[in-house]
DNA sequence: AACAAGGTTCCGTACTATGGAACTACCGAA
DNA sequence: TTCGGTAGTTCCATAGTACGGAACCTTGTT
């Protein structure tokens, strides 16, 4: 059986980049052409072309670990660049759904969630622009959802006691973000800032780990204990077609190593 | 004219997928054909076997990004962990050369750099293990060197004093920046903890962008105003071969764009 | 020294990739 | 609405690239 694609040589070159670019450490010759399913000297001449154009790098000890192009795009920031562009329509019409100020966070060094996007709310009372903003994480909506999914650690020492309503027992909080597991969605109300309530959903890269989160933000007047189940709801889809555009259970990723071999 | 290789539709793909990762924002199609000299025919196909593996996504424009292969190894911190396993030699060299405790720093947020790597002194005094440890930017060696080439920003606000000698004035620090950049390497003494004298350079990526730097670090009775030239001067040079190594002035990548068309 | 394992190079053949042309889709203008 | 122009995909016969078995080289092991 052979695909009708024309392009055999780009395809199990491209499984070969991928099989390298995926295992966390260096990946022997052996190791791919066992992945592959090709012959020795198809592997050799694939990777040594790979090499070439600086996809892959071999180490002293004939390893293949990812090149300088995927080096030099990872320090650039590359990735956070396109989640906040893949991310823009999807804000969008989180926002058009809610009318509330939506907001895309990563995890920061230091207990913080920075918020990296937003959308603005259509009310005239609503969030300004927090882009750019960073704040902990154990009383954010954002914050909360990362360490509940595992995208973000809870740092060591004193846990800021932002309003009368955050919570800093460590362990109450541990009991909500076992919460926040079983329902997929988190929530802050008034923990960060008097009046404000939020709720916030992960988003997950397509190898499955945490890569940021989605919030809705508004008064609490608006977002009442009634209106959040709707919100997150809404967040909770906007996060997972999100997730689905970067590629997260992707039901099948091009040609089968088996379909490799002829 | 032909590459000899056997490799003319992978060094093609190859190429293309480069184009795609090397540029800031999405790539058109157009452009691809421009940039490779291909049919569009061709092109077309070879996109499309690219973009089936994951290596790079098309947005609703029809424009070229790099697909999720890119994004989760620069989500999962591949780059740094490269990173780190490529500079390990050039580390032990630099401690074999000099005895002297010998880091690898990467820049933080916050204005803090932080020990990702470490060789140990071959003296009895020498630095304890500073892995994982953070200090700030304005009075450790490491931070000045990314300071000073592009690698980091110096944080608003007060800087600390940590002792009777660390520069807190903004003015002063900028003119030793300045100094740094001519002599290509970066110096402390005592400014971090007295007794402490260390010097760094910094080091580029492939695309000479500044992504960490490498220091020596030693006592101020080893390294004296007299030995700081040669620790130095080892230092330089071994950032520059790490550099080297990832890429940096790679003199000629592969095949050149005017060799791909028949 | 002989062997084994890991990789590369060689070379004739088979079949994959090529690119011109035809085709489709979309857009803006008249 | 029709019309041209631009952007991109599919088709197909042909050329020539990529294939893989086997020979060969290199390095480490018994």
């Amino acid at each position: 059986m052979t695909s009708p694609t024309g392009t055999q040589a780009v395809d199990r070159a491209a499984q070969l980049l991928i099989e390298v670019a995926r295992h966390r450490d260096p990946v022997t010759f052996t190791e791919l052409i066992a992945a592959s399913g090709l012959a020795k000297s198809t592997t050799s001449r694939l990777l040594t072309a790979l090499e070439r154009n600086g996809l892959v790098r071999r180490d002293l000890a004939g390893r293949f670990s990812p090149g300088e192009v995927f080096v030099s795009y990872a320090w650039r920031g590359g990735a956070e660049a396109d989640l906040v562009s893949v991310a823009q329509p999807v804000l969008a019409e989180l926002g058009e759904d809610t009318g509330e100020t939506v907001n895309l966070g990563v995890a920061r060094d230091g207990g913080l969630v920075e918020q990296i996007a937003q959308v603005d709310s259509k009310y005239l009372i609503g969030g300004t622009n927090w882009v750019g903003l960073r704040v902990p994480l154990h009383c954010s909506a954002l914050g909360k959802a990362l360490i509940a999914f595992g995208g973000a650690e809870l740092p060591g020492g004193h846990l800021e006691q932002r309003t009368d309503r955050t919570v800093t027992s460590r362990a109450a909080l541990a009991d909500e973000l076992t919460a926040v597991r079983e329902r997929g969605y988190a929530v802050t109300v008034e923990e960060l800032e008097p009046g404000l309530v939020a709720v916030a959903a992960p988003v997950f890269a397509d190898d499955g780990i945490v890569i940021g989160a989605l919030s809705v933000s508004g008064p609490a007047s608006r977002l009442t204990t009634a209106a959040i189940p709707a919100a997150a709801s809404s967040c909770m889809t906007a996060a997972r077609s999100l997730s689905a555009l970067l590629g997260h259970d992707r039901p099948a990723r091009g040609v089968q190593p088996a379909a490799l071999a002829s």
